[in-house]
DNA sequence: TCTGGGGTCCTAGGACCC
DNA sequence: TCTGGGGTCCTAGGACCC
């Protein structure tokens, strides 16, 4: 049976869901209705836009430019910080919107969602569904989102995308060559910036021309990923709507440092604390970590990573953070002037299922409960409440999420 | 370049084993 | 030494997504 697939994207999320929030606290302005942007902060020395309004859009700012290019395109930009708590508040809402059409739904991202409505259509047609989502979403929640309508996901997202805000389109299999094959080949999902001059050299510019390429000739230049570009251009997805709620393969975070730091005591000070968090992540989710993986970017943006086995698998911040502390030892070059540290765990594997290693001692037991303690204090009263003695101080000049 | 942060998947090369 | 071939595991880096 063929497939029935909607793909439900937030317009201008972040800035949508600012602007509502305001709003519901009293604010006069709504932000959508003027030149604004939701942005990083310039003096950590993360400032670049994440969301944008249709009005900023007209003065040819983009997403992911610096702010500081956004205001000489626009001195009179409004400036707003990005919020995750409320985003995740609005996504939520979406979510359990959605939810009362299917419960084959796929979190893609924070505001992308895809629909498996295959089961669920009785008389109705799929396009029904999406106008009456559509118009449910704007009227219940106050914002407006696009509705790709396809028979599989990669054209359902295809669709989502044409042309904004507060549309619905379709893309069902006889509308690939009118709708799909004229664009450019950067609009199709899953082809990046590298990868567009390649096929350009080719004489690949649109989709079109992709589709009608030969694969063998893909493969050989881009090996299984030509092959998977093929498929797409020519509308080819068989990949399920992901519902099940998939645990993470692996959890990382990162901070842009506000100034260049070339001490390493410092950047342990920055590894421990990004250790509490990471790990505080991977209890909560009831999991171990085999590997330990550090990021390192310089002052010229070269990014170096080392990874390293840890013995057994555990959660425990203090292991983690020695071995984080190691594998630093071993990959920092004297005087390097470092700009972001991240500190990933991955190989993950459930709790439970884990066995005892013989290089497991006992005296973990103890570390687990000084975690398990800590969390729970964190969770009360908030992140970063509790501070190991030696990250005192460290706070202030930088802040974590 | 005044250039975020959190992920996933893939590839190439080296180490090691039989 | 004019040095096999296949398989697995591991690591670093790259490309892409939102």
């Amino acid at each position: 049976m063929e497939r029935q697939i909607l793909h439900v994207d937030v317009n201008n999320a972040f800035l949508s869901w600012t602007a509502l929030y305001m709003l519901k606290n009293g604010s006069k302005t709504d932000i959508r209705e003027i030149p604004s942007i939701i942005g990083g902060d310039e003096s950590k020395r993360s400032g670049i836009v994440l969301a944008k309004s249709q009005k900023a859009k007209e003065f040819g700012i983009r997403t992911a430019e610096t702010i500081y290019q956004a205001r000489k395109k626009c001195p009179s930009i409004q400036i707003y910080p990005s919020n995750y708590k409320i985003y995740k508040e609005y996504s939520n809402k979406l979510f359990m919107l959605l939810s009362e059409y299917t419960d084959k739904i796929e979190r893609f991202s924070i505001d992308e969602c895809f629909l498996d409505m295959t089961q669920y259509l009785m008389k109705a047609t799929l396009l029904d569904k999406a106008k009456e989502i559509h118009t449910r979403v704007r009227e219940e929640l106050g914002f407006t989102v696009n509705i790709g309508v396809a028979n599989n996901r990669l054209l359902a997202k295809m669709a989502s995308d044409f042309t904004k805000p507060d549309k619905i389109h379709t893309l069902f299999q006889n509308e690939i060559q009118t709708k799909m094959w004229p664009l450019p080949i950067s609009e199709l999902f899953g082809l990046g910036k590298k990868t567009v001059p390649k096929l350009e050299n080719m004489q690949i510019k649109t989709i079109g021309d992709l589709a009608k390429a030969q694969k063998e000739i893909l493969s050989k230049k881009l090996g299984k990923y030509g092959i998977q570009l093929w498929e797409y251009a020519n509308g080819i997805d068989n990949s399920e709507v992901k519902y099940e709620q998939e645990k993470p393969k692996s959890i990382g975070n990162s901070v842009t440092l506000p100034e260049n730091i070339s001490d390493v005591e410092k950047l342990e000070e920055i590894l421990l604390a990004l250790a509490e968090q990471v790990t505080y992540r991977l209890r909560k989710q009831q999991m171990e970590a085999n590997v330990v993986n550090i990021q390192l970017r310089n002052k010229d943006f070269v990014d170096t990573t080392h990874q390293g086995k840890l013995s057994y698998p555990t959660a425990s911040t203090k292991e983690i953070y020695v071995k984080a502390k190691e594998l630093l030892k071993e990959m920092y070059k004297p005087n390097a002037a470092i700009r972001l540290v991240g500190l990933k765990v991955d190989n993950l594997e459930n709790k439970d299922k884990q066995q005892i290693s013989l290089f497991q001692e006992k005296t973990d037991e103890k570390q687990k409960k000084i975690d398990t303690v800590l969390d729970k204090i964190n969770e009360k009263y908030g992140y970063n409440s509790v501070t190991r003695a030696k990250k005192m101080g460290l706070n202030d000049k930088i802040k974590f999420k």
